[in-house]
RNA sequence: GGCGCUUUGGCCGAGCGGUAAGGCACGGGACUGCAAAUCCCUGAAGGGCGGUUCGACUCCGCCAGGCGCCUCCA
């Protein structure tokens, strides 16, 4: 398959052949609030890419990690009193609810900065004694004029990065004004920090992805993944630091970066502006819907988020749902018919096509809805529809992830009966009682269908 | 100011150097007690101006609009 690399513009093919495994790195979170929607995105791409390298037979090794040594997570420790590695703990517990919500499957492993300390001292003290990094009073700086390489990635000179207006604290003692902290010196304030050769202090934010990935990765990365908005200077500093770590290129064979996403004009959270949260997900947004919206469009671009689009992602997935549904009731006997076995193997060649190249989720898409069309659900016998089922089972609830079950809680003899009460009322002419019924079953996601052969219903 | 992306039907959103997937919504028909759902059918599209080409939505240039990033950020 091919994927494109944001530093060399274009596509490259994942040279793996089945059997082999796939190692990549995800730039995770920082734990200290609760995770976003945004968040939400990049974890469904690269989750979505990890069912799919699973089912061509690739092993996916992801791996990510949780910032949980950062500026912001001693900043709310201390307004709230907690411990900050306690606070990250808490918004970690929250990302895995809400992977959980989501069905993402869990990834190979998760680094925390905490935990790799060691490793993190070792690499500071090796790029020092390469003379890439310099010790100062207030920390450990990397030094970027010694890398000759830095900019490419995120396609920056040098003179483009000095005249940056930078937003942290400028240092006195930095060499250099792109030069970067990777052992950040401990402040009078800080409530966290660990022992060094350069005294007391923690490390700087772009260290720490380096040394995870190398420490539980492979070197060279397959592939290292994040959002678009860490190219710059979060991924273009790990890439200095790792090479000039470990003396050779590149790091990372090929580099993903997910769009951002927006909110439309709709403005969904009033108080908070746009930011939408883990709980006011959980509460509100139905998973399938959420995967099935967020995974339609192409993950390099940007994508809105909005009631409208959100409400055709809905009405989609229920039409998904409910011909899954239907291809329930098929009691047509009958042998399976060669047309029947071509579009299925046509469309699920076009599925895989799609996707390997550079994972085109909307034409994906696309195929599954050929076949609801192709194959209606009145034109196939009981054992096509089972071959139809094997098919979305495939693509919709393995490769896309969505789980496609009835969101109704309403008990199915309760809906049998309150089906044949309908009936009865109908064979007596009683239409304003029998549609109450239907009114009332509709409220519960049921959906009623006369029929022919009966009065069918199927839960959405 | 710098780097980059983008502009497709009412809306969302793909592929493709030879007149454009798919979805949502809409309309017509069948069915129905009426509906709903379903099934069948249908209409409708590549910002503007140039260039390359036998031919461009697809390549190049310019202009206009939109967007992202520019050391907090997935």
């Amino acid at each position: 398959m091919r994927l494109y690399d944001t530093e060399s513009r274009r596509l490259i093919e994942l040279d793996k052949k089945p059997g082999d495994s796939v190692v990549g790195y995800v730039c995770g979170i920082t734990p200290y609030d609760e995770p976003h929607l945004g968040h939400v995105r990049t974890a469904l791409v690269f989750d979505l890419f990890q069912r799919f390298l699973q089912s061509m037979g690739y092993k996916p090794v992801f791996i990510s990690n949780f910032t949980d040594v950062d500026d912001k997570i001693i900043e709310r420790s201390k307004a709230l009193s907690v411990h900050p590695l306690a606070l990250a703990e808490t918004y970690e517990r929250a990302y895995y609810r809400l992977m959980d919500y989501l069905n993402v499957k869990p990834l190979y492993i998760y680094g925390r900065v905490s935990q790799v300390m060691p490793d993190i001292i070792d690499a500071v003290e090796k790029l020092i004694q390469r003379d890439y990094a310099y010790v100062t009073p207030d920390g450990v700086y990397f030094s970027v004029g010694k890398f000759p390489d830095y900019g490419i990635l995120s396609g920056r000179n040098a003179e483009d990065i000095s005249q940056m207006e930078a937003r942290i604290e400028p240092s006195p003692y930095k060499q250099d004004s792109r030069d970067f902290a990777i052992w950040k010196a401990r402040k009078p304030s800080d409530n966290i920090w660990w022992d060094s050769p350069w005294g007391d202090g923690r490390p700087g934010w772009h260290i720490e992805c380096s040394v995870i990935s190398i420490k539980f990765g492979t070197y060279p990365l397959d592939f290292h993944g994040g959002g678009a908005d860490l190219i710059f200077p979060h991924h273009e500093n790990e890439r200095a630091q790792s090479e000039a770590l470990m003396g050779e290129k590149p790091f990372a064979k090929i580099w993903m970066h997910t769009g951002m996403l927006r909110i439309g004009q709709e403005e969904m959270h009033k108080s908070l502006g746009n930011f939408i949260g883990a709980q006011e997900i959980m509460e509100q947004y139905d998973p399938d819907v959420l995967r099935y919206l967020l995974l339609s469009t192409y993950y390099r671009d940007a994508v809105t988020f909005s009631a409208e689009s959100y409400a055709q992602a809905d009405a989609t997935v229920k039409n998904i749902r409910a011909y899954k549904e239907r291809l329930n009731w098929i009691t047509t006997e009958g042998e399976i018919r060669d047309f029947v076995v071509n579009v299925l193997e046509e469309v699920k060649k076009d599925f895989t096509s799609y996707l390997e190249e550079d994972l085109n989720t909307a034409g994906a898409l696309s195929c599954v809805h050929r076949v609801m069309s192709q194959l209606s659900t009145d034109q196939v016998n009981r054992k096509e529809a089972s071959l139809i089922r094997d098919f979305l089972a495939f693509s919709m609830e393995d490769i896309f992830g969505l789980r496609l079950l009835p969101e109704s809680q309403f008990d199915d003899s309760l809906v049998q009966d309150l089906v044949d009460l309908r009936n009865e009322l109908r064979k007596e002419k009683k239409f304003l009682e029998a549609d109450s019924v239907r009114n009332l079953l509709s409220k519960h996601g049921i959906t009623i269908e006369d029929t022919k052969n009966g009065t069918r219903w199927i839960k959405e």
